[in-house]
DNA sequence: GTCTATATGAAGATAGAC
DNA sequence: GTCTATCTTCATATAGAC
């Protein structure tokens, strides 16, 4: 990670943000979390922030503009995710790695992955965006399998689904992460028949670059 | 069910709405499906059902009382799973029954369970209305078990959020109901650790047209 | 980048007639 | 139950000064 591996990213370049707008950016997610987009005005961000309603507008002219920088910075680390992922040998580790680093991301920023993943506001503007509409196809094409039978990758499809399901169900909100991440990879292996040696032990860690 | 049932039902009366409630009703859960609580208003009610604001107003005095009574139509019938259910013997088959009922409910309905489940409005409004909070109570201790171990529990938790997850999931959108179905019982049998016999096979039913 | 000020329209809600 | 009309508040957005 010490080398600049931000070159060819199309989707996400924290670069491109001011750091007003990054303040702006982060406000808005936790909004979104607690009130959904639709329910998150300018002037709520702004006071959060500590800003006036027109510094925001400065920052980002229209809602949507908003809204699809939100998600681009959000998104980024799955994208970096992929990338690790892609660069693995085999289909069987690539899916493994994908899978494990999914997790990692989405326990570790839960309270974000339901406005980013249910708000129909959300969920609208991003199916009308390309490079997310890339990332998700990348995605797709390392976890469906175009040889298997069908039934095999509805099963993965609920199984992918099921991850983003659980993390935001209120049943789990007082796991700790630690607990809530075994267990998810504990279901994922058993659903996906993953080998074993998902997160890596030997201490070199050998990643190998 | 051709007896009258809805004796001591708490939750939800469906003769408690008029008509013409009950028809912003069917309005108001489409609209919260595509654009959430907070996107809807009264006047896309309005519009939607052919009357004037104004009359919707006269139906539901505020909007808190038409999210609740969306709710409140829209969880009848689990409700109904849950009184079902409970009335089974074994608790190993009284899960199995819930099970059963939820996933096939969940799949036919699933255009209307995220605004349910996923919305942050409803959300908030639920965790305040002690009906649901007894509801809700009701599914976990039929699920959960007071004496397993905990991991276990942390996986009953998660199987049970993950089928919400699946049925919402845009992966799964161009599925047909019948492969859904099939798949999320396999699943969750497999994780469950269900009998095969959740959906009974006696001739007289069979519904297999 | 941030401010004050302002314009426009939509949303939540009520009053009173039919 | 539904209508017209009205009110208030809020959200989106812009203009122009510091």
């Amino acid at each position: 990670m010490t080398a600049p591996q931000d070159a060819r990213t199309g989707l996400l370049r924290a670069d491109r943000h001011s750091e007003a707008q990054l303040r702006s950016i982060a406000a808005a997610l936790n909004l979104f979390a607690d009130h959904g987009v639709s329910g998150t005005s300018f002037q709520m961000i702004a006071d959060a922030t500590g800003v006036t309603k027109a510094a925001v507008y400065h920052q980002f002219k229209t809602k949507d503009a908003l809204v699809l920088a939100v998600a681009e910075v959000a998104l980024g680390p799955l994208e970096a995710a992929l990338d690790t992922a892609e660069a693995e040998p085999s289909r069987t580790r690539a899916r493994a790695v994908l899978l494990t680093r999914v997790i990692d991301l989405a326990v570790e920023r839960r309270r974000w992955v339901r406005a980013l993943q249910g708000d129909p506001v959300m969920v609208r503007l991003l199916g009308s965006h390309a490079p997310f509409l890339d990332l998700i196809h990348r995605v797709y094409a390392l976890l469906l399998d175009q040889d298997a039978d069908r039934a095999s990758n509805v099963r993965t499809a609920i199984v992918s689904a099921a991850i983003g399901g659980a993390i935001v169900h209120p049943l789990v909100a007082d796991l700790d992460d630690e607990t809530l991440r075994t267990e998810l990879m504990a279901v994922t292996r058993r659903l996906f028949d993953l080998p074993d040696t998902a997160r890596k032990q030997d201490p070199a860690r050998s990643r190998s670059s």
